[in-house]
DNA sequence: TTTATCTACTATATTTTTTATAGTAAAGGT
DNA sequence: ACCTTTACTATAAAAAATATAGTAGATAAA
């Protein structure tokens, strides 16, 4: 952006479907099938792509589990834990607005 | 989706590519071309799609000077300000895992 | 021990979004 | 009269999301 936006590096990734509530979900560690489900069915090319991209600004870490190769497990990394901040005042102000929701 | 999330009244908008930056940029009021120069010149297709998103989320209003109806001006409405709190806690996010950048 | 099920994906094709580019129509300036 | 600015819309191409099916390994059930 030609005038800078101190928040472009966070926009990357945040403005982007899925990613916001893929965060608040994964504040538990989750499998893929998991978040699949929880997240309605969400198609698993787009969730993938998602994973890896969360994967690679450190946002989340997966894990194999080395007993079973089919169990792998995401969950915030240091970073992404501290992004809940944004997903707590997203919260408050979505119960400001829309109180019947929350 | 299946398990509640609280935000997604807010994702459904938030997690759209450039909302997060146009909400930014929206703190002083713009002119559409303004806009188009400080995003880089991203395409008036896309920025039109999403003023009128945000307009209809009650996030902007849209303001047409009755002199002169080429004078177009967009602005936070008071749900839209209170967003602010949430790009707050995000510049502070940023500015601690990418200091460089803030 | 064959068969079925679960898990974590990938492959392919279709639909939806975004983008680049050009264009329009009104107003203002020169 | 002519050029520029403004706020868009139109069209076509590129990128991303989705539906659906499939794969391969591991475990469970018959």
């Amino acid at each position: 952006m030609k005038e800078s936006c101190p928040i472009s590096k966070a926009t990357a990734f945040l403005g982007v479907k899925w990613t916001l509530d893929l965060i608040y979900f994964l504040q538990q560690r989750r499998r893929f099938c998991e978040l699949q489900e929880i997240m309605d069915g969400l198609n698993p090319t787009t969730l993938s792509h998602r994973l890896k991209l969360l994967e690679a600004e450190e946002i989340i870490q997966r894990e194999v589990f080395p007993d079973n190769q089919r169990h792998v497990e995401y969950s915030l990394t240091a970073k992404g834990k501290d992004l809940l901040a944004v997903h707590e005042e997203l919260t408050n102000w979505v119960s400001r607005w829309y109180p019947e929701e929350v």
